[in-house]
RNA sequence: GGGGUCGUGGUCCAGCUUGGUCUAAGAUACGCGGCUCGGGCCCGCGAGAUCCCCGGUUCAAAUCCGGGCGACCCCA
């Protein structure tokens, strides 16, 4: 099973063996996480929610239902959403007079409170935060995790009396989601998103977009600055010292938590399968005791042994006792579910009160006494963790490259590359660019401002930025 | 949005060109029993299939034709 040669095939194998999701539910864009993965999804919606909680958001829910009316108040915002609404329009046989729609985000669906809780300077900054599944009908080919039409994901929404105060909050929600990626291992671009590009009613976009495998780059979180614009739209003000009305400015942020898992099982994996950094693996040691005839009953006692300390220290940890399978054919199969340690117990770890353990990102087998074996484990998570993040690091630096003729870029984007181009920032190349290429103006650089080198790389004109370059999912 | 390939037990797949020998073969997974166990052993028995859906052609359709649904790939 080849992950870089045919990753298509690759991963709906691992979606499926490593019981991800199931894609075989009868609507299509619509998928059903399964056990293993729906517990690597929920430690990363805890990481996540754990981080925005610390920073002073409040945990809410809204309902899925938008009114019509509601939604129609900012006009880009529609513009940008419309045409992939989900409208509930009866109840029994009933036509109702007031359709509703289910949330392709929020919104529309949390301005009208803001618009209710917010009255003065003191009710400021806002912040909250919802993880719940959106609804979008998308036109485009769908695909478990990367793009379906309903989505789990995880969207902040932040009020301020003033626009330096937004700002300040989207460098805080990328630091919150850097944080995460972070964890993970993941690499990523953090990108100022192009005017036609932003999010539909914002004051502009970033951005996280992470290498693929087969070379479309995955978005895996968004950052808006939204200004005035919503705050204008529903009429969300406040008095300020002064006693003057004002309207808030507002931000907004949202992370795809399938995207982000799609990222996490794309960038770790192997020819064996998942390789999850042990933080969001749902156990992190397996224990496969080798019982040669004779010994059976020392090997399964030693084995019990091992898997108490290591569930004692805390460690999520599973003793695979079922005699019907040989070891090797456990190897193979927590190989495939990616749990970052495994520990062999034989008849020689018994006598030498010992443990063989394998790391899963290397294959890699090392010794541990038994009392060290806690440290020992511990390490090599961490140096599990490390690599993961390095390579992937490493990985996305070699996608990268520059081009300054759109021959060289169109030979690029045969080999699926993420690349540079000196553009000068005028949408009408960017549009021709993707005409003539395979991938499209994915931003600029946000932290830092990358000189061009030459001239636009369309039109030829005096170059303004440097633009990254990729397909899509 | 356009083009291509494909859809057969849980999974992978043979059969389709040339309709009948298909009451659909095999592998793997599953259940029972035995033997084993340091990288997917081995032996026996068992169960499991609306041949994606709807319609048509025909004495006869997994196979041919039309439409639909779904998946994958390529292009825009």
């Amino acid at each position: 099973m080849q992950k870089d040669e045919n990753f298509s095939e690759w991963y709906d194998r691992v979606l499926l063996e490593a019981q991800i999701v199931d894609d075989r539910y009868p609507v299509k864009g619509f998928s059903v996480y399964l056990g293993w993965g729906f517990s690597i999804a929920k430690r990363i919606v805890q990481m996540l929610e754990e981080r925005l909680e610390e920073e002073g958001h409040q945990p809410m829910q809204f309902p899925v239902v938008i009114p019509e009316d509601a939604f129609q108040k900012e006009a880009e915002h529609i513009a940008g959403f419309a045409g992939e609404v989900f409208w509930i329009t009866h109840a029994g046989e009933n036509r109702l007079e007031r359709r509703l729609l289910l949330r392709p985000t929020s919104e529309t669906a949390i301005y009208p409170l803001f618009k209710i809780w917010i009255r003065s300077h003191a009710d400021l900054p806002l912040r909250m935060h919802q993880t719940c599944n959106v609804y979008r009908y998308e036109t485009k080919a769908t695909r478990p995790l990367y793009r379906g039409r309903e989505f789990l994901w995880n969207e902040a929404h932040t009020a301020h009396v003033d626009y330096e105060g937004a700002e300040r909050q989207v460098r805080k929600g990328v630091e919150i989601y850097r944080s995460v990626y972070d964890r993970l291992g993941l690499s990523y671009l953090l990108l100022k998103r192009p005017d036609f590009d932003k999010f539909a009613g914002a004051v502009y976009s970033l951005a996280f977009d992470t290498w693929n495998p087969d070379g479309k780059v995955n978005q895996i979180g968004t950052v808006h600055e939204l200004g005035e614009n919503f705050a204008r739209a529903f009429d969300v003000t406040y008095e300020d010292e002064k006693g003057v009305q004002r309207h808030v400015s507002t931000t907004c942020y949202g992370m795809g938590i399938g995207r982000t898992l799609a990222a996490t099982i794309a960038h770790h994996g192997d020819d064996h399968g998942l390789v999850l950094p042990p933080v969001v693996a749902p156990k992190q040691v397996v224990i496969v005791p080798i019982p040669f005839k004779g010994s059976e009953e020392a090997v399964a006692a030693y084995s019990r042994e091992i898997e108490a300390r290591l569930s004692g220290a805390g460690v999520r940890v599973v003793l695979d006792d079922d005699d019907r399978l040989r070891p090797g054919e456990k190897f193979y199969k927590w190989e495939m579910f990616g749990v970052p340690v495994r520990i062999e117990v034989g008849p020689r770890e018994v006598e030498e009160r010992s443990a063989t353990l394998v790391r899963r990102d290397t294959l890699e087998r090392s010794k541990a006494e038994l009392d060290g074996l806690i440290d020992a484990v511990r390490r090599l998570f961490d140096d599990i963790y490390r690599s993961l993040r390095e390579r992937s690091w490493r990985r996305l630096e070699e996608e990268i490259a520059e081009a300054d003729s759109l021959d060289q870029l169109r030979a690029y984007m045969e080999e699926r590359r993420i690349v540079k181009v000196n553009w000068c920032g005028d949408p009408d190349c960017a549009f021709k660019l993707k005409d003539e290429v395979a991938g499209e103006v994915r931003g600029t650089l946000w932290e830092r401002r990358e000189e061009p080198t030459g001239p636009c790389i369309v039109c030829g004109d005096a170059a303004k930025e440097v633009a990254y370059v990729s397909r899509t999912y």
